[in-house]
DNA sequence: CTGAAAGCGCTTACAG
DNA sequence: CTGAAAGCGCTTACAG
């Protein structure tokens, strides 16, 4: 039952012009008869005919896919991503062809190389989108990308997401809920959201005139793991907090955990907060108030970009900061 | 800085021989003098180069590329199944292009026959894999592919997991310590898994001469909203279950939501027991006991056994069934 | 063990 | 508005 495929010849053939009125056709070309146009899709659905992209791209040196570049694969913030992006990719004809790597890799550098020629551009997420020998080598090498990242790096487009107003905002609603001793719990420190959301966490005692305590403060890595231990050390300190914000929902998880084994009732005795707003956070029990990053948004906005990019047309800003929003829920509440 | 990239006839004209005994080179065909080859990756290094994919692809009739079709394309399942994919594409030198669809959409066929030409096969998952309209295409078009599924289809190679045997002996550990009431929530029956883990949940029952009871099953569909639903019509029975058994973990999670609804201790007063031992499995509270598949490795095996039928090589089994472990955890201990 | 020729199915640059 | 020619960088089939 395998017919043969049939090529763009056969359609020129069938319709009774040259090659370059049926490619002409294909590719949306202006300048071309609409009686002709008819033909050509006439004959083209005839025979059942697709555009060989093999070559399409060995004639036209595109490969019509792009690269998504990241860490952290078995995140819920990376298939969010990889939804979102493939949303656009389809809309454009583009394929999507995932690479997860390390940022700290010695030979990251070959191995994006060795990638560079099979796809029109990258779509780099966190923390992959901070490494300078990274993106050295995609500016050297004039690689078309969209960075989403929370640092500018030369020209190249980035889209960024306000953590510090988020986490700001997240800091005054605990203060204003009556919290005076508001625990936080760092993010990964290779992560330039890690930073932000520790400044946004810093400014909101400023503005309220509350000294920033050391012993508040401990460094995780964004993982369950490190919210437990750091949980942990902040409820084992003499002035123990009433309220602990960690940087994502993994590591309030481990917070609650941690509460759990202090025999401390949420919110009642310790409220919770997270980031991020993962499935896990509405999932929790009691169901964690977190931060809703629009990451579909985010990553809907990086491929629109890169698309306009590798058409030529960069009109329109290509640098973009979005909001994200608190979400609360039953974790939180006022102290004692 | 954009240095043109070096060809297999740059290459050639270095090494001093013919394209095609650069070409054997690069594809590991036997019958070149090593002297030869030696002299052939000297030049490639000088001149860095690469082989041009879509050259290759056009010449060959091949992509390089394989397809990964699945349907609810946020779970932890597709990201774990992803991973282990890529691992194996690697080492085979293939890209993965991941292709979420509905199993249901009308317009799947037309989605995929559109998408045959850009890859050279297929892994497909749960539940697209059992979707016959697209089997059949499959199979008159004769395009490769590995199916996972539980149930098998025509010739085409697949890997299935043990749901039964598992649900069983998740079921016979609750009776063992001391249920006699184990309440159980049925997945999506769309799913084939959903069919299976039921019947080992029925087999086990029927071992033990403990009579099915309709009224101790619920009929979910794997999201936590349903096993909430479930969770809350089971426990307002008369004779409440003092063990729910839910055929997945999200499903697990709405169970322990509805126990803190109606103020029951888990698992003093509910065990609760899930199936995937997916993240949120263990980040639950208390930790949920569950059964652990294993994902990876059957991603790793589809990926392996598509590499040899690609390459000719349908030596060996291409069916296999892989065994799921018991993780037991906090959710379940005696009753009262 | 090595090579010369033809061809894969498109697009690019040019001509009219 | 349309087309003839050349070429993209490889592999295939054949020859020696």
């Amino acid at each position: 039952m395998i017919t043969k495929r049939s090529t763009i010849n056969d359609v020129a053939r069938l319709a009774g012009v040259s090659i370059k009125t049926v490619s002409r056709v294909f590719n949306r070309e202006p300048n071309v008869r609409q009686s002709t146009r008819d033909k050509v899709i006439a004959a083209a659905e005839t025979l059942n005919y697709r555009p060989n992209r093999s070559a399409r791209q060995l004639a036209s040196n595109l490969t019509f896919v792009i690269g998504m570049l990241y860490d952290n694969p078995n995140s819920d913030y990376v298939t969010e991503v990889q939804y979102g992006c493939l949303q656009v990719c389809r809309e454009y004809g583009y394929n999507l062809l995932i690479h997860p790597c390390q940022a700290d890799s010695p030979d990251l550098i070959d191995e994006i190389g060795g990638l560079q020629h099979q796809v029109d551009g990258f779509i780099v997420l966190q923390p992959v989108s901070d490494d300078q020998r990274l993106n050295q080598l995609l500016l050297e090498n004039n690689i078309a990308c969209v960075r989403v990242s929370q640092r500018p790096f030369e020209e190249f487009p980035w889209i960024s997401v306000g953590d510090k107003e988020a986490a700001d905002q997240m800091t005054e609603y605990l203060l204003d809920l009556g919290h005076r001793r508001v625990g936080f719990i760092i993010g990964h420190p290779d992560h330039g959201s890690s930073h932000d959301r520790l400044a946004g966490y810093r400014s909101a005692l400023k503005r309220r005139d509350i000294r920033y305590d050391e012993n508040l403060v401990a460094q995780g890595r964004f993982d369950l793991e490190s919210g437990l231990s750091c949980a942990r050390k902040l409820l084992s300190s003499t002035s123990r907090p009433t309220a602990i914000f960690a940087s994502n929902d993994p590591m309030a998880m481990g917070v609650l955990s941690a509460a759990h084994e202090f025999g401390l009732d949420v919110p009642r005795q310790l409220s919770v907060a997270g980031f991020d707003d993962s499935p896990l956070a509405r999932h929790a029990w009691p169901p964690l108030t977190t931060v809703r990053q629009p990451i579909t948004e985010v990553a809907r906005l990086a491929t629109n970009v890169l698309m306009q990019q590798l058409q030529g047309r960069s009109e329109g800003d290509s640098n973009h900061r979005l909001q994200a929003e608190l979400v609360c829920r039953a974790s939180t509440g006022s102290p004692g």
